[in-house]
DNA sequence: GTGAAAGCGCTAACAA
DNA sequence: TTGTTAGCGCTTTCAC
């Protein structure tokens, strides 16, 4: 059943049909009813390609995925994100469509989506501190959104981060408190802009207490359980071995569990561990955290927000870009390792 | 630049660029050259949507993901098998659109899909043993690929499955071959096929050595750090409590980890676990792995298998449909908890 | 308040 | 081998 089809059944042009379907206010409120209701019942569904082609938008939202040749990874998180965003679009009748990118790839998508206009707009993920796709899209002219920040570009844009300088700062706090002073760090691969900002928390609250910084504690890496477990070995060998560790993620969290039992000590007793885990919160089910986690409350959330940004964005080009920045949670689950400051 | 721009800058007609473009026989090699040329030149993309309403193929696949209310869980496998898909997508030139769907919508999601036209087949996911989707795409003539199996239908239809019942029988035989006959069963939800197959697996392996089946160490729910926790914890209070448990997923290992901790046990060396965790296989980076795990070689590369099957019947729909059974690759890490023969 | 007609950018019969 | 023309299903002037 189309456009035409319909009109034929209800005895009206198209044109009629059409404006009463979109709401436009010059066609009386008696046709609009039978046309709604002749709508419903044959359950129409505007083609649409049809439409975009006709309006010149596509009503369907990018999201570009880099995958490097390097980090083949996809973020476990990236479900929920996406599952997020989802709720927003549908509630505003946009599509999603997905691409998959290796990252030498990138541009050459980016401009693609533009001139092929299958979108009318992009959510970039997974920024770098001076990320080339932010300038490329201002370039084109392409309405976008980040899920992160690119500290190094000034121009405003359009982004929704999570804090994670000031919730590394606070973790740090948390442990400096405990009177721990040789805490490890083990971030995310650096040219990331998140590893970037969670190593400054770090090194700001060292900073504060005039504590000194130990290079040799500082590790960024690909977030998997091995990297947590061998950091941790290697860093249990330095003589003055770490009573604390500052972990990305809750996945090294788990190599690090290893690699102290391995050394006959317990995670949460003998040695403090937190994770900033916005990427497996859904481990956790109840309160019974042996971790004391940096988590966030809803990834899923963060995606709906971000979408909508986005969608604003489409709607009102002229609107000014918007920033959302969400303070992590801290939670402290049962145990949070030794206490130093009762020696 | 669109085709009518370009074919202007020829002196072509818009035909013949087409054409040309498209690799159609009749047009002159020389006249193709010019074309391709000058195509490249000004970076020429044909708009998506004019093309899909000349042709009526929107050259693009839906991924529909169902989310319940009851179980919010995004499965982390999914970015890796989405990655997959959208690789062999980019391929053939096809966009992926993903909907994250409640459940108690899916039914118009689908029909309206198809007749907004906007796919041109769909992927579903995470399907049940009698799936009403699988009719309901049948019926309205849609090309669809089901990522699992849904084993109450009987009409053949497109599917990709990793071999459930036959990876948990192995695994139930590695444990008995170990001595043990005390073996918990942690498993999904079991209105999930993927569930139930591996409760079938289970189930026959015990049968084939002559050993009765306890309920008490069977469970099933949605598969967290804490189910694996609280099973566990429970199933350590029976009077002759598990040597070693089958988990249908890493997540919950994470949990028995910490409750046989909590009850002085270490898993791996005084309990065994088998963990079927095409989920998290990027937790584990080296060979050194405390499990012995039923692992799938690569998820992203069953993405794309099921990708590339969905793309053959789109192009011949008179083909028959195709299925692909995976199996699961065995891993066995560094321990494998105790041998009870030896005793 | 309603309709006729043009056009969005492309493909595909049909002609030449 | 190339071009002319109609049409995919919708929106949008412009006229009535």
């Amino acid at each position: 059943m189309n456009l035409k089809d319909l009109s034929a059944v209800l005895g009206l042009s198209q044109t009629t049909v059409s404006r009463a379907l979109n709401g436009y206010p010059e066609v009386s409120e008696a046709t609009r009813q039978r046309v709604v209701a002749a709508a419903e019942k044959h359950s129409y569904r505007p083609n649409t390609r049809a439409k975009g082609l006709a309006t010149g938008r596509s009503m369907a939202i990018g999201h570009v995925i880099p995958v490097s040749t390097q980090h083949e990874m996809v973020n476990p998180v990236f479900g929920d994100f996406i599952a997020g965003a989802g709720e927003s679009y549908a509630a505003a009748g946009y599509d999603m469509v997905l691409s998959v990118v290796q990252d030498s790839q990138e541009e050459r998508v980016y401009r693609d989506m533009f001139s092929k206009g299958n979108v009318d707009g992009i959510v970039v993920h997974a920024p770098e501190m001076q990320d080339p796709r932010i300038a490329l899209l201002q370039g084109i002219g392409m309405p976008f959104a980040v899920h992160g920040r690119a500290s190094d570009i000034a121009t405003p844009y359009n982004w929704l981060d999570i804090n994670n300088k000031s919730a590394f700062q606070r973790a740090t706090d948390f442990l400096l408190d405990l009177g721990h002073t040789r805490i490890g760090l083990l971030n995310g691969l650096e040219n990331m802009d998140f590893a970037h900002r969670r190593r400054s928390g770090y090194l700001e609250a060292l900073h504060n207490r005039g504590i000194s910084v130990d290079p040799q504690l500082m590790r960024s890496g690909e977030m998997t359980e091995n990297y947590g477990y061998q950091a941790v070995q290697q860093m249990m060998e330095l003589p003055d071995s770490p009573t604390a560790y500052l972990v990305s993620s809750m996945i090294p969290a788990i190599g690090i569990r290893r690699a102290l039992h391995d050394a006959g000590l317990v995670m949460g007793r003998d040695v403090s561990v937190i994770t900033h885990d916005d990427d497996l919160s859904y481990l956790r089910n109840g309160d019974d955290v042996p971790l004391f986690t940096a988590t966030r409350s809803s990834v899923r959330d963060a995606g709906r927000q971000l979408a909508d940004i986005l969608i604003g964005q489409i709607s009102d080009p002229t609107k000014p870009p918007q920033t959302k920045l969400l303070e992590a949670e801290l939670t402290v689950g049962r145990s949070t390792g030794p206490n130093l400051r009762g020696r």
